[in-house]
DNA sequence: GGTGCGGCGGCAATCGTTTTCCGCCTCCCT
DNA sequence: AGGGAGGCGGAAAACGATTGCCGCCGCACC
């Protein structure tokens, strides 16, 4: 590479090869390579490497109508859920030339708009919603517009869309039977805002669950969400609390609603676990490190943005290719916010999927007390 | 505006205005407009309304050369301290109609060049840098061939680069000062990497304000972090806690450092206020969820990623604007990690910034030992 | 009434690629 | 030896905007 005013064109190359710009173009792109002979080819790629040839992505976006760029909306990047989740989709994008052009919309449909507009006019080759609810127009706009489109982690029924998201009912049901496993009978959830499938999916979960268990699930045990943010989880956490003395456990539908709800057993002089327990749902970074430290419904967060990539790729290079819905296994990991209930008896703690004795990884200050009463048991 | 097929081009604006497509472009840009009648404009503005006409950014900037797009370096988007202080870029480039590229670097070099590589093919307007490093060769390479750059949060010497940070002598004196104003004397160091001007620039108000109040800060009380994780933070905690049993309390260069600090303590049946305080730096998110509530220094996240955007948006609008650095000041925010010294006798506490008693932040299931033990004292 | 000037807007080149359409040359087959 | 086929590569037209240059027209001044 030779250092030079103005970086190299194909002219340069061509002209540096002695073949014209078309000649120089079809050897320098893989898939027309094999229209030139291997001698040509060759010097010419000779050349280009000389010069430090770099082709202009602008004027080759123009002419293909291609721009290897993707549109990404996430609700809110400063839930720490979507960095490694954004993290996995830029870089099975980068495998494949592709770069992410990240939009927050604060679950601000007018927001949404914004960017989304904003993203169509510059011309992106596909978007990956991470923020699709029941009502959100861009779908029908980017069906109607036939833009290939992946839903990630949340989805929406009626829509052409590949999708990758969590099995959420599955999520939510063992969390709930991990909670009836370590005894607890009366057991409330927050629920996620009903117009996001996470937020109906693991409500439905939750209500599962607490019939196959034989627990009861009056209306009365469930506060509903409005946003996904802990100022929001403190609201519920105390209003459902407030409202019903009784309960011993809280499935909470999403890590940030819990971490509020933490807030919230604090303003109500109850502890956690020893009055209440908490299991959340996304496993999201620095849950582990609260105290107590959050059980939760893990799910591999860069996969999830791999895969949507993944298959977002496939609809761009093919827009006939299947719409593909995805499903990821949850998994629930058992840490120091749930115990057995103060109430019930001690007696043998099932083993947790994760190898951990939930009591084990709750707090110092606390666990002693517990692990103390669970060998008087034996 | 008409749903068509294709996309209407200033052709066809032109064409239903009866101009030729380069008065349709004088009328459209606001620069030009006085180029034409203002009756002229009227008639292209109006019928591109009407065609819902939307420039094609693609072929704007192979002309113009411009892509109103700025590439933005992140050593670790995982780390929560960087999404709002890139909402704030965001949202001051938005105003002025730039689009951030966002690329994650890890700290790692050769990632940093590809992603740097990538983004200069791909013709950004400018950089900003929060990866800055003291042999950053990206540095020289940006400097070399003139392309607008501001650093944000880290700085580096002898380059013609604007720059926004935090005052961060001044921030990790202030941390001293609380440590020592509630009568800590021996206060340990987790310094932040040596080769990021944050890290030298705490470690040097460290020592400065040890010095100040008279006291003792040798080298054995200083343990050097080899990057900014968690698990790096208990690496160290644990070296310099075992090293320096006498330690009451430790000033920690940054929160993801500090968040490690405390399974440190935790690893070594320590408990923090009580036994050791500490104090972080950056009141990343989240830090304020922690037990106890992590005493930090705070500065305006989201303001220095849109003051880095404001001066990157100077620079690119005019390469001889003069080069500015700007600090941005930092504040002491005490919670519930720092405390007197369990030596120290019971008496009155300075009024914190916050309002708030950090004893009273601390945790529930400790803070009653520390506060009886206070009291009694009295 | 002629000349000059200034405002408006058309013409065409240009940005750097890709791609379609051809023409040429070679080689092989009959 | 002639003709056809096929491989190779050149010419030029796009892609959709911006912009330097220039010409036209009208008005004003001498």
């Amino acid at each position: 590479m030779v250092l030079s005013e103005q970086p190299a064109t194909l002219r340069d190359v061509a002209a540096a090869a002695r073949v014209h710009p078309a000649t120089a173009s079809r050897a320098l792109n893989p898939g027309t390579r094999l229209l030139v002979s291997e001698e040509t080819a060759r010097r010419v790629i000779e050349a280009a490497e000389r010069l430090g040839y770099r082709p202009n992505p602008v004027a080759r976006s123009l002419r293909t109508r291609r721009s290897h760029t993707v549109g990404v909306l996430i609700p809110d990047l400063n839930n720490p859920l979507f960095p490694p989740i954004v993290r996995g989709l830029e870089d099975r994008l980068a495998e494949h030339g592709y770069v992410a052009l990240i939009g927050n919309t604060d679950g601000d449909l007018n927001r949404e708009r914004m960017v989304f507009d904003q993203m169509r006019a510059r011309h992106v080759d596909g978007f990956v919603l991470a923020t699709a609810t029941l009502h959100s127009p861009i779908l029908a706009e980017a069906a109607e517009a036939e833009l290939p489109v992946v839903l990630m982690n949340r989805t929406a029924q009626g829509y052409p869309f590949s999708a990758v998201a969590v099995d959420n009912e599955q999520g939510e049901r063992a969390a709930v039977a991990h909670l009836a496993a370590l005894g607890h009978t009366r057991i409330g959830h927050i629920a996620a805002p009903q117009d996001i499938s996470t937020g109906t999916a693991r409500l439905r979960g939750f209500l599962d669950s607490m019939r196959a268990h034989g627990l009861a699930a009056g209306e009365d045990q469930i506060v509903y969400a409005s946003a996904l943010s802990i100022e929001e989880g403190l609201r519920c956490g105390r209003e459902l609390l407030t409202a019903n003395r009784e309960l011993t456990a809280v499935a909470v539908a999403n890590d940030m609603l819990a971490v509020g709800c933490y807030g919230a057993l604090d303003d109500l002089g109850l502890r956690c676990p020893e009055d209440v327990s908490v299991v959340g749902f996304n496993d999201m970074p620095f849950v582990d490190r609260l105290r107590p430290p959050l059980s939760t419904v893990r799910f591999p967060h860069y996969q999830l943005g791999a895969e949507a990539a993944t298959l977002l790729l496939e609809r761009i290079e093919n827009a006939a290719s299947p719409v593909k819905i995805l499903y990821l296994a949850p998994e629930l990991v058992a840490r120091g916010s749930t115990m057995p209930p103060a109430s019930a008896a001690a007696r043998e703690l099932p083993a947790q999927d994760d190898g951990r004795d939930p009591a084990q990884a709750s707090v110092p200050t606390a666990v002693p007390l517990r692990r103390g009463a669970a060998h008087r048991g034996r």
